[in-house]
DNA sequence: AAAAAAGGCTGCCCTAGGGCAGCCTTTTTT
DNA sequence: AAAAAAGGCTGCCCTAGGGCAGCCTTTTTT
C-alpha cells in the first residue's frame, strides 16, 4: 500500500515536457533563478561564465535544445530576450480535489500584493477544489488552493489543512492525530470525520494560499 | 455630498510618487506595456522608434529622470536590463475594508494558474478585508480582495459584491436595487441590510478575485 | 560495443545597442 | 517675462553580446 502512495507522489512531479540532459537542466534552472531574481534574461556570456565554460558555443547549443524542447524562446539576434514559456510561469494546477464598516477612506497604497511571487515558493502546486466539504474553512467549490509539499509529516500541526491521499482517493481536509490514528476532518457538518491508521495517510501538501477568481456571470 | 464622493474616487488614484512630465509618462506607460507583453525590456533604440525620435539621447534623458524619480532601474551598460520597481508590479493594496472526495489521482498539470497576470487587469486594486460581515460569501477577515473599478454603475448586476462608499464609510457588500434605493447586504445574518438612496452610494469597485495567504501559525 | 547526440573549445566576425558631447528648441517653473 | 528644466537632434564612439565554422571529447542511446 505504502508503495502505491510513493508511486503517486512521484507521478505528481512527472514533467509532461521532453526531458532535459543534465547540462540543459542545470542551465535551465540557473536561467529561471536568474530571471526571477533580476527580472531580465542574462546574456549568453553571463551564462557561459555561470556554467564555467570558456566559450559561448556550448551555451548556444543548450539554449537551442531548450528552445526546441519548448522550454524557452527568444527574439533572434536581440540581447537578453530569453523568456520562459508562458505556461511554465506561475503555479501548475495539477488537478481537482474534493473538498462592518471602516470609517477610514481609501488613500494611497499602504502595501502591495505582489502576485508575481510573494507567498509562493518553487515546488508549490495548485489544486482546483470541487465539492463543499471545506466550506466552513472558507474554501468553496471552484477555488484554487496553493499547496506546499510536506517534507516532514511528523511536523504537521494539528488542524492544518492538507491534501491527503488515502486508499479511496485524495481529499482536502483538516489534519488531526488521535493516538496512532489520523483524523481527516471536513469543515462541513454534513460530512463525516474520517479516521485512518497513520501509515495509510499520505500527506501530499499543506495549504498555503487560496485563490478565487469571481466569475461575473455567477454573482447572482 | 456627491461631490465629496468624487473627491474620494480621485484620491484613490493619487500617485504617491514624484509626478512625471508628459513625455516621461508616455515613455513609462509604453515601457510597462512592452515589458508586460514581451517579458523583457526594450532597447533604447526601440524606445526611440516607439517615441518617434531620431536619436537615442532624449530617451536616455527620460530614462534618467524615470530612474531618479524611482520608477525604474537598470544595470548600467547592459542591454535591455530595465526593470520596473518591485513595488509597482502587482496589485496595489489600497487599504482595508469591513467586510467529498475525488478518486482521480493527481497526474500532470491540466492547466496553470498564472499568478503573473491572468485574471488581473491594469486598474484593478486590492483591499485587505477586516471583519466578518461577508463570511457567508466565503470572504473572511484578513483576505485580500481584488477589485475592479466600475465604469457604469447602472450596469452592476444584482448581488454583485462591491466596495461601496456611503456617508458612514466604505464597505464590502452585496449590491441590490429596490426602486430608487440601493440595498447593501452583508453575507452574515448578524449584520443588518443597509438601504440608501441610490445617489448616496458610490460604488468604488466590484469583486473580481479573492486571495488568502494562510499563516501557518494560525492553522490551529 | 558502436553510433549518435550532446558538450566543449578556439577563434573570429559583426551589429545591436549603450553612452555622450555639444548645441538648439520647447515646455515648465518661478 | 525670465530662468530653468526638459526635450530634441546630430554624430560619433565603442563594447556587450549574438552567431558560427570547424574540430575534438564526453555522454547518452541503441
Amino acid at each position: 500500500m505504502v508503495h502505491l502512495f510513493h508511486e503517486m507522489t512521484l507521478m505528481l512531479w512527472l514533467n509532461p515536457m521532453e526531458p532535459l540532459t543534465t547540462a540543459q537542466q542545470e542551465l535551465y534552472d540557473w536561467l529561471i533563478d536568474y530571471i526571477r531574481a533580476n527580472q531580465h534574461s542574462p546574456s549568453i556570456r553571463q551564462m557561459m561564465r555561470a556554467m564555467n565554460l570558456r566559450s559561448p558555443a556550448p551555451i548556444q547549443s543548450r539554449l537551442e535544445h531548450l528552445k526546441n524542447k519548448g522550454y524557452i524562446e527568444w527574439s533572434e539576434g536581440k540581447a537578453r530576450t530569453i523568456r520562459v514559456r508562458d505556461d511554465v510561469r506561475g503555479v501548475p494546477i495539477l488537478g481537482t480535489i474534493a473538498a462592518g464598516f471602516v470609517n477610514e477612506a481609501f488613500t494611497d497604497a499602504v502595501e502591495r500584493l505582489d502576485l508575481n511571487g510573494l507567498p509562493i515558493q518553487s515546488g508549490d502546486y495548485a489544486l482546483k477544489v470541487t465539492g463543499d466539504s471545506m466550506v466552513e474553512a472558507m474554501i468553496q467549490d471552484g477555488d484554487v488552493v496553493i499547496m506546499r509539499p510536506v517534507k516532514d509529516p511528523q511536523g504537521i500541526r494539528e488542524g492544518t489543512i492538507v491534501a491527503a491521499r488515502v486508499e479511496s482517493g485524495t481529499t482536502l481536509k483538516s489534519f488531526h492525530r488521535q493516538g496512532n490514528q489520523v483524523q481527516l476532518k471536513p469543515a462541513n457538518p454534513n460530512y463525516p470525520v474520517m479516521e485512518f491508521p497513520a501509515d495509510l495517510v499520505d500527506v501530499q501538501g499543506r495549504l498555503v494560499a487560496v485563490w478565487r477568481g469571481i466569475d461575473p456571470d455567477f454573482t447572482v
